[in-house]
DNA sequence: GCCACATCGTTAGACGGCAAATGACTAGGA
DNA sequence: TCCTAGTCATTTGCCGTCTAACGATGTGGC
C-alpha cells in the first residue's frame, strides 16, 4: 500500500479518535461541532448550505441536525417567505458550547502540531493543500 | 477552526471519495482493500491480528468480514487448536483482486501528489509522521 | 479435576457518511 | 391560469466505525 495514502489513512484514525473524545467531554459527537461551527457562523443557515460548507451530503446535516435538536442544541423551523427551505437555530446551549469547542480545537491542534518546528508546519500546509486541490480536481 | 486540522480533515473527505469510487471500480467498498491488503500479507489471520493491523476495533472486521464472505470474497474457519479462534482465507476471487486493487491504489497515490516536489513529498511524509506519532501518543 | 480468570469472536445499538428515491413547494412558460 | 420543470428537505437503506454487553473456549491454580 502507497505510502502517503497509507500513512494519512492512520494519521485520519488517530485524529478521528483523539476529536471524538475531546468533544465528548462537551456532549457532542464527532463531527457536530463542525455543523455547531456553521451555525455560529451563521445562525439560520440550511441543511444545503450547511452540508455545503461541511463538505458532506445535505441527509448527512438532516440526520445530524435531527439528533441535535433532540439533544437541545437546535431547532428547526421553516423559512417564512421559502417554505421548501428549513432554518436551523442555535438554541441558548448550543451557543453556549462556542467558547469552550473552539478552546477545546485549538488546544487539539497545538498539541498534535507540538513537535513541528515553524517551517515544518508550513511546508505541511502547503503541501497538504496541494493534495487537497489535486484531489478535488478529481473527484 | 485551527488551520491544519481543518485542511486534514478536508483532505480526508477527498481522499476518502477518491478511494471510494475507485474501490468500487472493483466491486469494493471503502476499506474492504485494507482488510484483503492483511489476507494477501497474511493469509488466514484471525479478526484480532486484522483488527491491530489495520488500526481498527474487531467488531468492525467482523462485520467487513460477515459481508465479504457473502459476496464470496472470503471465507471463514475456525482454528484446528483453538476453538476461540476463527481464521479468514482467501477465495479465488479474493486473491484475484490483489493486482487490479494494488495498481488502483498506486495509481491514486500518484495522481494525488502528482503537483509535489520530490522534496515536498518527502517534507510531507516526514511532518505527517511526527502528527501521527504525536497523535498516537496522546491517544 | 474443577473452577475462576483470561482470551477470542460475535451481537446490539448508536453515529457519521453516502446514494437513490420520495415528497413538498416554487417558479416560469405556454 | 395551469402545468411542467427545478429546488429543497426528508426518508430509506447500506457501509465503516466505535463502545458495551454477551457467549464460547482455554488455561492455570488449588
Amino acid at each position: 500500500m502507497p505510502e502517503f495514502l497509507d500513512l494519512h489513512s492512520r494519521t485520519t484514525k488517530v485524529l478521528r479518535g483523539l476529536a471524538e473524545t475531546a468533544m465528548r467531554r462537551h456532549g457532542l459527537h464527532q463531527g457536530q461541532d463542525h455543523l455547531l461551527a456553521a451555525l455560529w457562523e451563521r445562525d439560520g443557515s440550511t441543511p444545503g448550505e450547511i452540508a455545503a460548507a461541511l463538505h458532506v451530503t445535505t441527509p448527512t446535516v438532516v440526520k445530524m441536525a435531527t439528533r441535535m435538536s433532540a439533544v437541545g442544541l437546535l431547532t428547526r423551523r421553516r423559512d417564512e417567505h421559502d417554505s421548501r427551505l428549513v432554518r436551523l437555530w442555535l438554541t441558548d446551549a448550543g451557543r453556549a458550547l462556542q467558547g469552550p469547542v473552539e478552546a477545546e480545537r485549538r488546544s487539539l491542534e497545538e498539541k498534535v502540531t507540538a513537535d513541528l518546528t515553524e517551517d515544518e508546519r508550513r511546508q505541511l500546509m502547503i503541501a497538504l493543500t496541494k493534495v487537497y486541490k489535486s484531489g478535488s480536481d478529481l473527484l
